[in-house]
DNA sequence: GCGACATTGTGCACGTGTTCACAAGGGTTA
DNA sequence: TAACCCTTGTGAACACGTGCACAATGTCGC
């Protein structure tokens, strides 16, 4: 997912990928017992709030030091902290939106931007006709403004969510312009350089994933056609012929997504 | 992720859920080929083309079967096929969106939705004064209706864009009216029993997890404050005391996400 | 002060995923 | 037909992630 993550090679300070994914997941269960007034949690009470295994979060919590108490659990409010900033939420980041569509406009009054160190510091768009509009209490800005505001506002997360075949661009000229985090909503596969990390967020892959496992539940893939699994003979080769797409079964689908939403 | 993860018990047909996440960029890549007219293509310009390794590529294609041809490479309307078929878009599914706040209405309007067998069926929010509304040509019903719906249109996959709190209990309640299939965009872990998939899209999760790897990059989580790796000798006992919150070191940004947006 | 108790932190074994490197085997040309 | 080329498909080694099970250890009651 991020280009960086083949470099475990100490200075990531030794924490695995997949306990920085899941470190938001255990801050967001422990600010919710914070309001409820907890004090004190087991590792078995915020896994469960988690939906996680208590091993899995007690070795989590093991790679930021030894912040529990035996016999007793966490202190909740110490390691909210203590998370906070190990995922360096105790600084502000400054965001960049860009693509002003329903998608970015949907980001841009997203709640979950403020609380947390993460200000959105622009908007910006190629559409003369939004360009000036107030959206949040900030004014969308052209797209040709892109390098300025950067610069301008110090910003260090760019949100690309422009239709697809702009997205590769407007990432080339963030990346150009310095920015090494970009969080992706347009359906494609970005390529940047080394030492940029990109995160991706793609609707349509969740929706196909869910469908795979939606359709093993109600008994495997479609019952006609082939499915080769060792015996690669010479019968599977012609009904594979047969079943290839134009020949009247129904491949009719082939359209290209179109990220008409942004 | 997917609450079945742990089946792997054949019934799957042995595919690993890794390469079952690949598939759709795959797919994706394809497409995209297939438009430019590409007809054949080698496991190196696809593995390039979704951003993976092309040893990786192939071991995953061999999932599903022996398709290409050595020599060759594989043939793009073909693959197309195969993997639109493992992946069960070959058939249609239905689509609730749930909630039709800022983000519904981006996925409401989502043209990746209609273009791979996934058809809103229905959009439903609790909001008086939202329902009745006409989103993409769809009327927005209230959330009594939700059962209904769910029979009616024979709901497969439910979309969840509402507020933090509301979440779970909708989940219940079309996880109870038989939808085995659910995209959460709400920031909360959802409750399932076995046999349903969740599958979360969370953005501020992504955001801190980029911020995390940018404060890496900066020099490290912030320099004061203690990080004890395997020392934990009582002068991190009693610096540790020192830089808790409440203790006047700027720890004021405890407030749980708001999920505004939705 | 001390023993019983509860829960953390972690060694270890196992399963999953990734990558290298190469044998297997179609296609093509002479 | 045969030899050569090119790319697939995969064995094997390695890296990574998970979960059990238990020893280590802080707390609390007496």
């Amino acid at each position: 997912m991020t280009s960086r993550q083949n470099r475990r090679d100490r200075s990531d300070r030794g924490i695995p990928e997949a306990t920085v994914a899941r470190l938001p997941v255990y801050l967001r269960a422990l600010t919710g017992l914070q309001e409820r007034g907890v004090a004190t949690v087991s590792s078995e009470e915020l896994a469960a709030a988690a939906g996680v295994n208590s091993a899995k979060l007690r070795k989590d919590l093991s790679h930021l030091g030894s912040y529990g108490t035996r016999g007793v659990g966490y202190e909740v409010e110490y390691l909210v902290y203590q998370i906070s900033r190990e995922l360096g939420l105790t600084q502000d980041w400054v965001v960049a939106i860009i693509g002003v569509g329903n998608l970015g406009r949907a980001l841009a009054g997203y709640g979950g931007f403020a609380s947390r160190g993460f200000r959105v510091a622009a908007l910006l768009d190629a559409d003369e006709s939004i360009v000036g509009e107030e959206i949040g209490g900030m004014t969308v800005r052209h797209i040709d403004r892109l390098e300025d505001v950067i610069a301008d506002h110090g910003v260090s997360i760019a949100v690309i969510a422009t239709p697809a075949a702009a997205a590769q661009g407007l990432c080339d000229r963030v990346v150009a312009s310095g920015v090494t985090s970009v969080l992706n909503f347009a359906p494609v596969v970005l390529q940047v350089p080394d030492g940029v990390d990109v995160r991706k967020v793609d609707l349509s892959i969740e929706l196909q994933i869910l469908a795979f496992h939606e359709q093993r539940k109600a008994g495997g893939p479609d019952e006609y056609g082939p499915r080769p699994g060792q015996d690669a003979g010479h019968y599977v080769e012609t009904v594979r012929r047969d079943a290839r797409p134009g020949n009247g079964n129904g491949m009719t689908r082939a359209a290209e997504f179109t990220e008409s939403a942004t």
